[in-house]
DNA sequence: CTGCCGATGTATCGTCTCGATACATCGATC
DNA sequence: GATCGATGTATCGAGACGATACATCGGCAG
């Protein structure tokens, strides 16, 4: 999940890891921001797999005893994606398999990265996920109507409420996917293959 | 907070790990239950601090080179909670800091054993929570006024979602807190401290 | 009667994430 | 000129997760 929002983020612009933060959280909704202890190892493996290349490669071995209260010399370090890591985002964007959809992290991740996002994509994964929370409300009802007898006051509040945010969900999804037939022809800006000829990808009304 | 609902099961009765992990999925909603790889070594941990004890105490180590197929002889294990589980659950179920309502896995734990919760607790509780959420649903205002121009559809559609969201859980909340001042005062079903004087806990109307 | 399947049941492994923390630099404000 | 908050890089230990292995038992299909 990380992986594919860091390679969108890059996607748009090179950045340190410290605005990438901040970008990511705001990209996530405010809440659900993510640490360093995620984002640095994250970075990590995404530089050891070649899709991102850093600035300021190393200068951190070379000074045995310099000094001992100003050791660091810690520079900033400016990510940029690579043609690797551009190739393997367009790759990751075009999945719309479960795994886009059942993972509540990233079904957001791929819903903030929409734009780049072809329109019969957008789509699948849309139902798909609708699909996934519809599951889980069929789920939450028959527990709750099995269990509604025995539970606590509180206890039944917590459920209730839980099956009305998922009950909303639902709806909201719905409303997307209407949109997203309504408004028809969808087009991604990716600037990857700009000559898609204009059949096959919809299904029509 | 797996320490809390694990102390909070057993505290009704006896049970296997099994067992546990369904009650427990049931407790938190349905939706995020909870792994074996995090209900075994928590049940160790507990074990450790001597807050529950188990039968069928090992009965692996004495069998050398019995039969090949069948060394296993994996006996169920039955956890029972001890007097000093019982005393760290009471100390647990008395606090009302912001540990208690800043993260929303415990949250939702705590309000699931509200009836073992004393009344001023749970107000505390309660209103730590919407304060924290309100907290939130400030910043996600905040933010999402500052970048509404800049934000795509999908993007902006997804914030609009989440704030949605955090607005009916306050509402939620709020509700809650209404009801519990309304009632009047609460009891908790606890055994502990039963000669308790009627007065000081509820604020009164 | 037998063989297989699904529920019950215990347990570990590698991978990831998180919160806390340390360290460092810079601009502004006092 | 000193302190304070934002910017910035990085690691550590605790713990949670998904996957997986292993084992037992009841039922029911052939």
């Amino acid at each position: 999940m990380l992986e594919f929002a860091i390679l969108g983020l890059l996607h748009q612009s090179p950045m340190h890891g410290y605005e990438l933060r901040k970008q990511l959280a705001q990209v996530l909704g405010g809440l659900r921001s993510i640490s360093y202890g995620s984002l640095y190892p994250a970075l990590k493996r995404l530089h050891a797999a070649g899709y991102v290349t850093t600035d300021e490669p190393d200068p951190r071995a070379p000074l045995p005893a310099d000094a001992p209260p100003l050791t660091g010399r810690r520079g900033k370090v400016v990510y940029t994606i690579t043609a690797e890591g551009k190739e393997r985002f367009h790759e990751l964007v075009g999945q719309a398999g479960p795994e886009t959809y059942d993972d509540d992290g990233l079904f957001g991740v791929r819903l903030a990265f929409f734009r780049h996002t072809a329109a019969d994509v957008r789509l699948r994964i849309l139902e798909g996920r609708r699909r996934t929370v519809e599951r889980q409300r069929e789920g939450l009802r028959a527990s709750l109507s099995r269990t509604r007898e025995r539970l606590d006051r509180y206890t039944l509040e917590l459920q209730r409420h839980g099956l009305e945010s998922v009950d909303r969900e639902v709806r909201w999804l719905a409303e997307l996917i209407d949109r997203e037939l309504t408004d028809g022809q969808g087009r991604r800006d990716d600037g990857a293959t700009p000559g898609d000829p204009p059949a096959q990808a919809p299904p029509g009304p």
